[in-house]
DNA sequence: CGATCGGTTGAGTCATCTCAACAGAGGTGG
DNA sequence: CCACCTCTGTTGAGATGACTCAACCGATCG
């Protein structure tokens, strides 16, 4: 874990949202490499941190070594909100990543009266949001069906440009979707194979169908 | 759905609460037939619930018939808090059920300044909680774990009297775990062919081996 | 140029599903 | 009060979607 300078003029990169604003203008700038932990299990829920560049994930690991991946965040989204005092999940960077951090007690001394509640808030109704639309997909769904909802939910998040870009390995994509690596793959060939969307490079890929995606996605 | 009389003296019977308070104390109080819905998909978010008699599940149907149960909630418990101002589950009783029913902006009026927003916001934590375990049980544990689990939290809440009643049906089960009702009924007659738990009728059960049981819900 | 890593593909297995029969608990009416 | 019906849950047998194990492939790196 590296450190680098507080304070920094960064700008949320995908929304505009007070908690981001807060948490870029009042926290400290960490680089965080690829598969290094964030916050782990178990650690106190303390922090808030904003995604800056690169992309996080949080996963919980069962004493087996079976693992879910909760979520996924990508530049200008924060995490770390969890109900408990005390983190159900760990956080790693998903690639290299720069993540602000900032203590909630400093932010709620320097945050006008209800502001940062009210923002935490907000926060937390989207982190609730995102679980339950990831229920659905793990409770119902089949295997194609659950890599097309991911393909849909990315290209929804990011803005479309030349091709999207996947920040995870197909290991980090079958622990979110309660699937096994082979299992991606063989589906991913399917949907090229049937024209819904093409690869370009194994991390990249352009929807060609985009009807028949949101279709498959259910 | 029929209506009884508003404003009556109800105890939330499971655990003191301040909003199920505000609730039972302003709200009106309604009785609901087994299977009726309470709310339905789609509709706006303006309402909150209080569990006083019976159970609820809360369900989201897919357009090819497949459905996820949600959440089930006991009396004392709160439910129809939901992220987005659109429901995405519907209500239904599970068994013939009595609810207190109140408008959001009612409890707002009279709620002194931040009360209800703390007890919302405590409910909505609550919420994130269970879908989170929820979560971790659809990701990646087998029928047999998701079954145990599922009477594991059973007890949990509801402090083991001379047996558990279950107040769903195997297909509220199944829908709920992602299952099947053939596997949900597999695993319960393996579970007690293991010795760790009783059935005493289809719906009413006893734990003989705790240790065993919590082991197996991991 | 070999080694390693992430990803794909193939072949066989297994957990869960599907379909079908059956069993017990109520409920109803003759 | 008994015969019958319906509804819910259980059990069995066979089908299947996803998993496991293993080989292979291409890119990257020393």
């Amino acid at each position: 874990m590296s450190l680098a300078h507080a304070f920094e003029d960064l700008k949320p990169q995908r929304e505009s949202d007070a908690l981001a604003d807060l948490i870029s203008r009042m926290g400290v700038r960490m680089a965080y490499a690829k598969d290094e932990e964030i916050y782990a299990q178990e650690d106190p829920v303390e922090f808030l941190y904003l995604v800056v560049q690169g992309a996080v994930r949080t996963t919980h690991l069962m004493s087996d070594g079976r693992r879910q991946v909760a979520e996924f965040y990508y530049p200008g989204e924060v995490f770390g909100l969890e109900p408990g005092p005390d983190h159900r999940f760990s956080a790693e960077a998903v690639a290299d990543a720069i993540v602000v951090v900032v203590k909630r007690s400093a932010v709620a001394a320097f945050a006008d009266d209800g502001a940062l509640e009210r923002a935490i808030w907000r926060a937390t109704r989207r982190e609730l949001d995102r679980t339950q639309t990831h229920l659905m997909l793990l409770g119902r769904k089949t295997a194609c069906e659950r890599v097309a909802s991911f393909l849909q939910t990315l290209i929804d998040r990011a803005p479309a440009q030349e091709g999207c870009e996947l920040a995870m390995s197909r290991q980090d994509m079958a622990d979110y979707l309660g699937l096994t690596i082979e299992t991606v793959s063989r589906m991913l060939t399917q949907l090229q194979a049937e024209r819904v969307v093409e690869f370009k490079s194994s991390r990249r890929f352009q929807v060609r169908d985009p009807e028949a995606l949101s279709r498959l996605a259910e």
